[in-house]
Order: C-alpha cells, then sequence, then structure tokens
DNA sequence: CAATCTATACTAAAAAATTAGTACTAATGA
DNA sequence: TCATTAGTACTAATTTTTTAGTATAGATTG
C-alpha cells in the first residue's frame, strides 16, 4: 500500500507529538497519555504507531520483551516538511502570503512580534 | 455524512483556487483547467464540485440552463481557517514558532523579509 | 502449576476522501 | 424532427484514514 503524501495526518502527528515529546516509548506509554485527552483503545493506538514504522517516522526495538518505539527523524525535520507540503498546497510554495496572514491576523503577542522583527533584522544585516 | 474537520482537503482546495481564481464558473470551466494539469474525469469534478456545495463552500446556480457555482466564502476567510487549524494542529495554536520557522527558513527573499519588517513596525507602533 | 495479565499479531470494519461509470434530460444543429 | 452532444443525476468502486476486536504467546503471581 503506497501512501500518496509523506506528510503526517492528523492522528499520526498526534502520536508523534507524544514520542517526540517522551522520548524512546512503549505503546502503553502512548496510550495512557492519549487517554487523558479523549476515548481511545489500546489496539488502536498500536496500530497507528505499527502504521509509522511502515511509514519510517517510528522506528521499534525490544526491551526487555516490550517494544519500544522512537522517532526516526527529528521534530524539527518533520514539522518542516509539514509547513513546506502546506505553503506549497495552499499558497503556492510562497512562504510570503503565509507570513503576512500570520503578522496580521492577531495571533501574535508584541512580544512576539519584537522577536520575528529582532530575527528579520538579523537575516537581513 | 458528517465531516470531522470543516477544512478543504487537498483536491477540495485544488478545486476551491480555481474558483476563487475564476469567480462563478461550470463544472466544465474547472475540469478544463485541471485537465491541463493532470488526468481526471469530468465527473469526478463534478462529484467533488457537489460535495463543496454540501460543505457550503460553493454555491450554485441555474444560468441558461447549466449550473454556475461561486464560492460562499472569500478566500481570504477560508485559507485563513486553513492556516488556524494548522498552527493548532501543528504547533498547538502558537503562531510564533511557524513564523519562526518561515524566517529561518531560507524560503523567503530579501525583499520580503523587508516588506514582513514593514508590516511589523506598523503593527507595533 | 493454574489463573491471570500484558504485549503483540492478526484481522477487520467504519468513515472519509478520491475517483469515475452509466443513464437520463435538455439543448442544438443538420 | 431526429441524431448528437452537453449537462446533470444517480450510483458506486477504490484508497486512505481511523478505529478497534479477537486470538495467542509469554510473563506473573497466588
Amino acid at each position: 500500500m503506497k501512501t500518496k503524501t509523506n506528510v503526517l495526518t492528523p492522528q499520526e502527528l498526534e502520536i508523534m507529538k507524544v514520542v517526540w515529546e517522551r522520548g524512546a516509548s512503549t505503546v502503553r506509554d502512548v496510550y495512557e497519555l492519549l487517554r487523558k485527552k479523549r476515548k481511545v483503545a489500546y489496539t488502536t493506538v498500536m496500530t497507528m504507531m505499527n502504521i509509522l514504522v511502515d511509514k519510517k517516522h517510528l522506528q521499534r526495538e525490544k526491551v526487555d520483551g516490550a517494544y519500544r518505539y522512537e522517532p526516526t527523524k527529528p521534530k524539527k525535520q518533520v514539522v518542516g516538511a509539514m509547513v513546506r507540503d502546506f505553503v506549497g498546497r495552499v499558497f503556492d510554495g510562497s512562504a510570503r502570503p503565509l507570513l503576512l496572514q500570520l503578522v496580521e491576523d492577531r495571533h501574535l503577542t508584541e512580544a512576539d512580534l519584537q522577536e520575528i522583527e529582532q530575527l528579520i533584522e538579523e537575516k537581513l544585516k
């Protein structure tokens, strides 16, 4: 079975976020955490994690009888790919309109804006 | 059939982009355009456009026998919602890390950066 | 050791997304 | 007017995503 995009689906992302945060984890670890937020079956989490192994987002190894899953790629890299995919699809690949939207769109505090400004100045230097 | 997210799927977005660009369009209009880029059946486009009517992204009216479909909401608004959804899912709702990524991530020309800086300055004033 | 619990494999099914075929109707052009 | 074509309705298949049940093998404990 071939996947169309190499980008994480929402549920896959949800699990990856847990594993990035916790580091190497068992299905149970992830299950317990997700369970706090919503109803989900243990086996569902396992299926998802195994799909993520298929997709090379996780790798697993047996430690003391139980499998431990860990990310194959750092979060930054995967999220970066997701951002590029999103910018590609929604803004035809140009980040500028997205930037403009974000800056306009009052989702940022003054401190945020100042930090961005700083960064831009550094870049422009 | 209930949809989980109210956000456009990739294929839906592809069609919406055409209709936002062209304004009120027939299935054939959209079909011809998409066809230039990839193989797709006329009826596929129609199905998608009717799904988009169900989802209230398009509305249609009969003009001279043929249906013409037009967006119910401006592109900016829908894309804004997509950005918010994305930021919510990927960055837990905070736009700042996305901004930082984009600014760092060499997808921007110097001119882009200057424009953003301008905007930020205005905002901060 | 038998009962129980845990992790995993195997299986599968519902829901959503994507794609498209077939048949019917209305317009049109010869 | 009749054959052809364009538009539409109706229907449905395939793929992907999401969710989860059942069975089994190994560990655990009373």
